[in-house]
DNA sequence: TAGAATGTTTAGTAAATACTGAACTCAGCA
DNA sequence: TGCTGAGTTCAGTATTTACTAAACATTCTA
C-alpha cells in the first residue's frame, strides 16, 4: 500500500467513524422523541435504525448487534412496534429468517390509533354530562366543550388522513 | 323527626352515596385515560374532579381532601396541568386563596402543544435525509414519507383548530 | 410581631417499567 | 437423532416515576 492509498484509507476511516457517530446520534434522538410521546426509548432506537439502515429491513439479531441491546429487548420492542403499526415483519423468499422494516403508511396508522383515545375522551365527557344532568348549563359547559371538541376531531381526522393519502397517490 | 322524614333522609343518603360512588368512578376513569396518553394518573384525577366539581373552581386544599392525596402531589400536578394548558389558576376578588379550574380552550391548547412534537418528528426526518443524502431514492423514501406526513400535519392541524374555534363562536 | 392557615419544596419510599440474561423452542443439517 | 443457530419467553434487576410526609415559605389575623 503506497502513501496515497494510506491517506485515502485513513480518510475513509475517519469518514466511516464520523458517519457511525452521526448514525448513533440520530438513533438516540429518535429514542428520546419516542420517550417524549410515552413509548419506550428502546422502541425508538429500533425504529430509528430501521429509518436509516441499509438495507431497510433488518433481522432481530442485526438489531440487537447494532443497538447493543439484548435479544429479549429487541423481541419485545419489535412486537410492540408491529402491534402499533409502525413496522412490519417480512420474510424474504428463500430465507428462513424474518426481518423487520418501517411500514410505509406508518404515520396514518398512528393517527388512526389516536382516534381510539379521542373516542375514549368523548365518551368520558358524555358520562360526565350524565352525572351533571340536573345541574345548571354553565356547570355543564366544560364537559360539553370536551365532548364537542372530540366529536369534531372524530369527524375531521379521518378526512385529513384521506386528503393525505390522496395527495400521496397523486405525487407518486 | 317522624318516620316519613326518616325514610326521606335515608333515601337522600342512599342517593348521596350513590352519587359520590359515581363521581369517584368518573375520577378514576379520567385518571386511567390520562395514564394511557402518558400523563400521571393523579393529574387525571385532578382534571377529572375539576370537570364535575361544583363550584367548577377548587382550591389545592379541597383537591387534596376530595382526592385523598397529599398537598405535595396536588401542588405538582396542578403545576403540570397549568403548564400544559389544561387548567388555569384563578384568584377570586376579595379572597387570598387561589383556585384552579378547567381552561375552556383546554383542548385546542392541547392540540397546539402536540404541534411541537410533530415539528420535532419532521425535523428528525430531515436530519435522517441528510445522513442518506447520497443513497438511492428507495432508501430515502421512508424518511421522505415521514417528513411529508408531518409537514402536512403542520399545515393542516392549525387550520382544523381554526375551523373548530370558528364553529364554536357560531354556536354560542 | 407572633400565630394560624394555606401552599410549595424537597427528601424519601413504594411501585411500575425497561432492560438484561438465561432457559427454552423450533428449524435446518450433519 | 443429536447439533447449531436464531428467536421468543420469562424471571430477575435496576432505573425511573409517582406519590407521601414533613420541613419550609408566605400571607392574612390578632
Amino acid at each position: 500500500m503506497d502513501v496515497a492509498n494510506q491517506i485515502n484509507a485513513s480518510h475513509a476511516n475517519v469518514n466511516q467513524e464520523q458517519r457511525q457517530f452521526e448514525q448513533k446520534h440520530f438513533i438516540e434522538e429518535v429514542g428520546l422523541l419516542f420517550e417524549m410521546v410515552g413509548l419506550p426509548r428502546m422502541a425508538g432506537r429500533v425504529f430509528g435504525w430501521l429509518l436509516i439502515s441499509n438495507p431497510p429491513y433488518q433481522s432481530p439479531g442485526e438489531l440487537a448487534a447494532v443497538l447493543q441491546a439484548s435479544k429479549g429487548s429487541i423481541s419485545t420492542m419489535t412486537r410492540l412496534l408491529v402491534q402499533i403499526g409502525l413496522i412490519e415483519r417480512i420474510s424474504l423468499p428463500g430465507q428462513r429468517r424474518d426481518y423487520f422494516r418501517i411500514k410505509l403508511d406508518a404515520w396514518s396508522e398512528l393517527t388512526k390509533q389516536r382516534m381510539a383515545q379521542i373516542t375514549a375522551f368523548r365518551r368520558l365527557a358524555e358520562r360526565g354530562l350524565e352525572l351533571l344532568h340536573d345541574e345548571e348549563p354553565n356547570l355543564r359547559r366544560r364537559l360539553e366543550e370536551m365532548r364537542d371538541m372530540h366529536a369534531f376531531c372524530e369527524r375531521e381526522l379521518p378526512l385529513m388522513i384521506e386528503r393525505w393519502e390522496q395527495q400521496r397517490l397523486h405525487s407518486q
